[in-house]
RNA sequence: GGGCCUAUAGCUCAGUGGUAGAGCGUCCCGCUGAUAACGGGAAGGUCAGAGGUUCGAUCCCUCUUAGGCCCA
């Protein structure tokens, strides 16, 4: 028959090579199928996975998401929820091109053209496919259960149609147009770069040139307009001049000429000056001036005129701002306002287009230097000083941004903004704050620009033709119904470029062969449609309403609002007009241990795989949850030695327990050990079961209200309520030899902590829980879940729940506390039996009684008194604390210390038979050789030694073989010992 | 410039309209046959600053300053 005895546990665990057992484990049996089975048709719990981008492993910031999601989802199967468990990636987009182009070393579109799109395509979906195995595995190590097999990626057909359903929708709304606009562009990238995707990485601190220009006047001679800039290129689209209608501004006189400029800006002039007059800005409006490079073949029929611009600032510049509509956003707004004329010198790789003279076919850096010496021949340049700024670049290459006239498509938001915020209200935002912030973006978003003149991505389905009429198409079978051309050759691949663009339709208004248009998709569309593709909205929609809305979905904050919470709210508002998901939690960032960005140039990035093998997944898991989700976490090893110092203590309550259940041949399955807790009567069992039940409420409250950083406070709490009072003051009752119902009373309590407590911790602690569970549990029942992870969460029971004496006890810990204080004040250690305390003040003191033994063991003082008698003299020490009063008699007489010097002695012999490494149920003998005092005492005293150190014998004279041998010295009397085990 | 968040011990952070807390770190002392643990003590705080509400404010309100995130 197989033992099924408890086996025995290292005092000191190795966690990562736990988790690698487990993991084998779990492997091995595939619980999770087994964890959906158990739960399927029950109440379902829908869990909305955002994609992670499948481009690079995973870092230790995925791994804090990574451990929320895993935790509620867990956390929900121990509650009985039927879920999906599914993960997803996310797929096309240009941070995968950007990869792939630097594994083949391209430095531009023109490189990927030659290469063939085709190939470069497949390229991206074996990047895609390879990230996606490696982001996978490492979610396993994290501990992570999901169901990997079913994993959604966003470059599916099924998601792509989905989001052709969704643009043909806005279409049909009248929200898809095609504007033009001076967008952020990516030189190198050759691309648009969305509002949505200059993020803060998206700035870098850079240094320009801080060009004065003097534009003169016309018809004032020898007067000028002092302008600023800090582009020299997009001079050679200026147009206009913008002053602050509201502002002052002065006419100065210096070196013979007359310069207009902000009156609060007049430091930036060179040399002596003197103000001529102020003026306010609303009179300089509509003058002429004569623009800078006026030799250009654009500048020749230009009419430059200064106009109102409310944007002006006082801060830097002159207060006359350069204007080309051309060349920067709020530029080109005030072009429309004011009828100006666009003009855009640049081609798409930041290369001037010809027709600019020298300029042409230089990029805009190469152009600096020229500009400047063209300016100076026409005497318009003033000064230049180098000026330094936060200025955008591409997120993903780097490359500084331009502004560029560019054609593009977007949904407009005109409507659609205020339909979106209405469903946002609905959400439940974790923390709140999050609706604010998603509000705020929504009001100020400009339209959602959709489109990317790339590779690899959605394929836009808009089909634009010459005739001006444009047509979005909404999904496969509607292509094939539509098109004229190219079917063909496109069925059988996936909608991507190049492939899609094989297949040609007829124009619904003039009848001509068009063609789709090459750009892709904003990522943002590929994630926000999951909602919808990934429950399969267009194929079978009663499996779409049986999990949707979504319950729960969790990703990081900073980003996200204009990112993917924004994204899946406005497409769901489109389809549905509802939210798609009923709770959005989010969480901030991952710092290094001083606060600062991991970076890999600085070389202080902790990777996921080092991190996990290293302090192991349970203790980052146990930081993540521990640290307050709306705060940056500094994340390092230090924080992970403080972790593993609780788990420890944890760990170490366990192997107590173990040893000796093993000793004691405890079996919690057999009748004879078994006690029903209802019928426990011990003090500390019945305070422990109390708390234990008062655990099981706040943690599963906290876990049921996502205040997943409450969780590992309370357990903390908890593990030092077990390990500090309720093992410490128990330990004796374990020790004993005798077996009887207190003990196994003890034994029971205990076991039900334990078994408790890694249920509760079993979503948070996926490992560490599994190991004790198996040796608890497994090891001993048959017929029992197989993994923790199956097991159901623990149910309360409310009548072990026993407020008074959980108040009892917590009163007894604070008088202990006071006399130990006390003892501490009059320096005398616990080990010197005391005669009597007096505490003073001590509220419901007759109900302390069965208290009593506790407070006399832990303090080691033979009599405790309360509220009564007075301070008398100075054979007292006094502690006071909050009111409450010791006294503790510090007298002594012969028999306390003699008294003192057996438990001294106890003590030095346990530790030898430490030393000695004996196990703590060996036997001995012990041999010592003293004085005739102690003789006596030891002779007295016999019995009690021979239990406490387990000897069998105790010999007056030095053992000739011995396994220990040692002097000690116990208050100037000294004693030589010796020690053999009993085989 | 606008929105949101934060400010508590050397560090990391809890917390409360009624006498300021934990962990880590430092220094002293002690306990320990479950303990790579633990306990006690000490040092260390104008709870960012200024106003207001209140019998009473670290907490609620306003402003200021600094930091974070987002937007412009």
């Amino acid at each position: 028959m197989e033992d099924r005895k408890f086996l025995p546990v290292p005092s000191i665990p190795d966690f990562v090579k736990i988790e690698h057992k487990i993991l084998k484990f779990w492997q091995e049996n595939n619980f999770l199928k087994q964890l959906m089975e158990k739960n399927k048709g029950k109440k379902k719990f829908s869990f909305l996975d955002g994609p992670i981008t499948a481009n690079n492993p995973m870092g230790v910031h995925h791994a804090w998401g990574r451990t929320y999601k895993d935790i509620v989802q867990r956390y929900k199967a121990q509650k009985g929820f039927d879920q999906r468990f599914q993960n997803g990636f996310d797929c096309q987009g240009l941070w995968v091109e950007v990869e792939v182009e630097k594994e083949l070393g391209f430095k531009s579109k023109k490189d990927i053209e030659k290469f063939g799109i085709d190939k470069f395509v497949e390229k991206c979906k074996e990047r895609v496919l390879k990230y996606s195995k490696i982001q996978t595995q490492q979610s396993i190590r994290l501990g992570q259960w999901m169901d990997w097999e079913n994993s959604y990626y966003t470059m599916s057909d099924e998601n792509n149609y989905t989001i052709w359903y969704f643009l043909k929708k806005c279409h049909e709304n009248g929200w898809i147009y095609k504007g033009e606009d001076v967008v952020p562009w990516c030189p190198r990238c050759g691309t648009a770069i969305s509002q949505h995707e200059i993020v803060t990485e998206g700035y870098k601190e850079l240094i320009h040139p801080g060009v004065y220009l003097q534009f003169p006047i016309k018809g004032k001679e020898r007067h000028y307009l002092l302008v600023w800039t800090t582009t020299p290129w997009t001079l050679t689209a200026n147009v206009a001049c913008a002053v602050h209608p509201e502002l002052i501004y002065v006419l100065i006189k210096s070196n013979e000429r007359f310069y207009y400029l902000l009156k609060e800006r007049l430091n930036i002039i060179e040399g002596r000056y003197e103000i001529i007059e102020e003026i306010p800005g609303k009179k300089i409006l509509n003058w002429e001036y004569e623009g800078p490079l006026s030799f250009l073949p654009v500048q020749k029929e230009i009419k430059h005129i200064v106009i109102p611009w409310e944007g002006v600032s006082a801060e830097e510049g002159t207060g006359i701002v350069h204007i080309a509509p051309g060349c920067g956003h709020e530029d080109f707004l005030l072009g429309k306002e004011f009828s100006l004329k666009v003009i855009c010198p640049i081609d798409e790789e930041g290369v001037f287009l010809d027709d600019y003279d020298v300029l042409s076919k230089k990029s805009i850096k190469e152009s600096e230097e020229i500009i400047f010496e063209l300016l100076r021949k026409e005497d318009k340049l003033y000064k230049i000083e180098k000026y330094s700024h936060r200025y955008p670049v591409c997120w993903r290459c780097g490359v500084e941004l331009v502004f560029r006239l560019v054609p593009e498509w977007y949904i407009s938001m005109k409507e659609l903004r205020y339909k979106i915020m209405e469903v946002a209200k609905q959400v439940q935002w974790i923390p709140s704050f999050g609706l604010e912030r998603e509000l705020d973006w929504l009001k100020n978003m400009e339209d959602w620009l959709i489109s990317k003149k790339r590779y690899w991505g959605l394929a836009l389905p808009i089909y634009e033709c010459e005739c001006g009429y444009f047509d979005v198409i909404g999904g496969k079978e509607e292509l094939k119904e539509k098109a004229v051309e190219g079917y063909e050759k496109f069925e059988g691949h996936s909608p991507h470029r190049p492939w899609v663009d094989y297949v040609k339709i007829k124009c619904q208004k003039c009848g001509n062969k068009v063609s789709r248009i090459p750009d892709v998709g904003n990522p943002w569309l590929d994630a926000g449609i999951v909602p919808f593709s990934t429950l399969h909205y267009l194929k079978d929609k009663d499996y779409w309403k049986e999990w949707y809305p979504f319950d729960f979905a969790v990703e990081c904050f900073p980003g996200q609002f204009r990112n993917w919470f924004y994204a899946i709210l406005a497409m769901a508002t489109v389809l549905e007009n509802s939210p798609p998901v009923k709770t959005i939690f989010g969480y901030a960032l991952v710092k290094d241990e001083k606060g600062e960005d991991m970076h890999k140039s600085k070389g202080n990035v902790i990777w996921f795989d080092e991190a996990a093998e290293k302090m192991g997944a349970d203790i980052m898991r146990w930081i993540f949850v521990s640290h307050n989700p709306f705060e940056n976490l500094h994340f390092g090893y230090k924080l992970g030695q403080e972790a593993r110092r609780k788990l420890l203590t944890l760990w170490n309550c366990y192997s107590f327990f173990i040893t000796y259940a093993r000793i004691d041949n405890f079996d919690p399955k057999k009748k004879e050990c078994q006690i029903d807790l209802k019928n426990v009567k011990n003090f500390l069992d019945r305070w422990l079961l109390s708390i234990t039940n008062n655990l099981i409420k706040n943690v599963d409250y906290a876990y049921n209200n996502y205040e997943f950083d409450k969780i590992p406070r309370l357990i903390e709490k908890y593990i030092d309520n077990l390990s500090n009072w309720y093992i410490r003051r128990s330990r004796r009752r374990f020790w004993k030899s005798q077996i009887d119902f207190d003990k196994w009373s003890a034994y029971n309590t205990l076991y039900y902590a334990l078994t408790t407590l890694v249920k509760l911790i079993a979503p948070i602690m996926p490992f560490l829980s599994e190991e004790i569970y198996q040796n608890l549990v497994v090891k001993v029942y048959e017929n029992v879940e197989k993994s923790v992870h199956l097991t159901d969460f623990p149910q309360i029971q409310e009548d072990l729940i026993d407020k008074d004496i959980e108040e009892k006890m917590e009163l007894c810990r604070k008088l202990v506390f006071l006399g130990r204080a006390a003892r501490e004040k009059a320096k005398i250690k616990i080990r010197q039996p005391l005669k009597k305390i007096i505490f003073l003040n001590v509220p419901y003191k007759e109900k302390l009684n069965d208290f009593i033994f506790l407070i006399k063991d832990e303090l080691n003082i033979k009599e405790i008194i309360f509220n009564e008698g007075k301070d008398i003299g100075k054979n007292f020490v006094r502690v006071e604390e909050n009111n409450l009063v010791a006294m503790l008699d510090i007298s002594l007489d012969e028999d306390l210390l003699w008294e003192g010097f057996l438990r001294e002695f106890i003590h030095r012999i346990q530790i030898l038979r430490k030393e000695a490494k004996f196990d703590i149920t060996d036997r001995i003998i012990l041999g010592y050789q003293a004085d005739k005092k102690i003789e006596e005492i030891l002779d007295k005293n016999m019995e009690y030694i021979k239990t406490e150190i387990l000897a069998e014998e105790i010999r007056k004279e030095i053992l000739e073989t011995k396994d220990i041998e040692e002097k000690i010295e116990i208050n100037n009397h000294k004693i030589l010992v010796s020690l053999k085990r009993k085989i």
